[in-house]
DNA sequence: ATGGCACCTGGAGTGGGCTCCAGGTCAACC
DNA sequence: GGTTGACCTGGAGCCCACTCCAGGTGCCAT
């Protein structure tokens, strides 16, 4: 019976990589729990897993779109607490969505503003 | 002769109100010279001018574009200097003008992913 | 004249999110 | 067997942008 096909693993310097997170951040991260904690070598050396490098795809996702670390925390929170929670998961990303919406929409009109000021400059000189 | 109409002039509480700072922002401003030294009446309080409201204007609208504080008092130094500074001011517009376009689509690219999981979250349940 | 309120100052404190550091372990290569 | 180099830990430090505080002044209404 063939052993299953080796579960992919990542060193640190990888996930750095792949996710563009620092490592100290990533270790933050796992610090406050919105990691958990990750796999280690013999040598105690974190091994990141397809999983983990997946869900920090989400994290970058995220922060990226300015959620708090607090919030993050919640939906890390609601994930790990299994099936049940998929409606709450759901009313928090949507509330996040809502906000990333009215985000663009405000920047888009600042936007407009800093090109005017572009324009008035121009024609000044 | 008549005297000039009397120049508008705003309280700390008015320019609160009209620009959404808080008078501990302002005062900040004022401290870290973001907003020139402010006129005083005889009580040696703030007595806000239409320029300085109108400047707080275009503070408020590089503040909620992600333009940092310490940029925020370049362009203010190019401002105060006059105007042979305004290629220089077009050319600090513009790149922050580049950065918000790029902040806007990286803002739409990742509000389609929280989006999709909101979808998939839905035809799990 | 007394209370309340809006304002003043200098300086300390806060919160978020990392980032850096000292001192140490292991593995691998020369 | 010695030196890199990637990684480890706990904890301190940093940066940004405010925000709060104590103690005080001046004006206005009751």
């Amino acid at each position: 019976m063939p052993c299953l096909a080796p579960v992919s693993v990542y060193t640190p310097a990888e996930v750095v990589e792949e996710t563009g997170f620092s490592l100290d951040t990533l270790r933050y991260y796992e610090k406050i729990g919105l990691l958990e904690p990750v796999e280690r070598n013999a040598a105690g050396q974190r091994r990141f897993s397809q999983e983990d490098v997946g869900w920090l795809g989400t994290i970058r996702c995220l922060r990226d779109t300015g959620m708090p670390i607090a919030e993050m925390l919640r939906f890390a929170e609601l994930v790990r607490a299994g099936d049940h929670t998929i409606a709450d998961r759901i009313a928090l990303l949507e509330e996040h969505d809502r906000r990333v919406e009215a985000q663009i929409g405000n920047l888009i009109e600042r936007k407009r503003y800093v090109s005017d000021k572009i324009s008035y400059y121009r024609s000044v000189l």
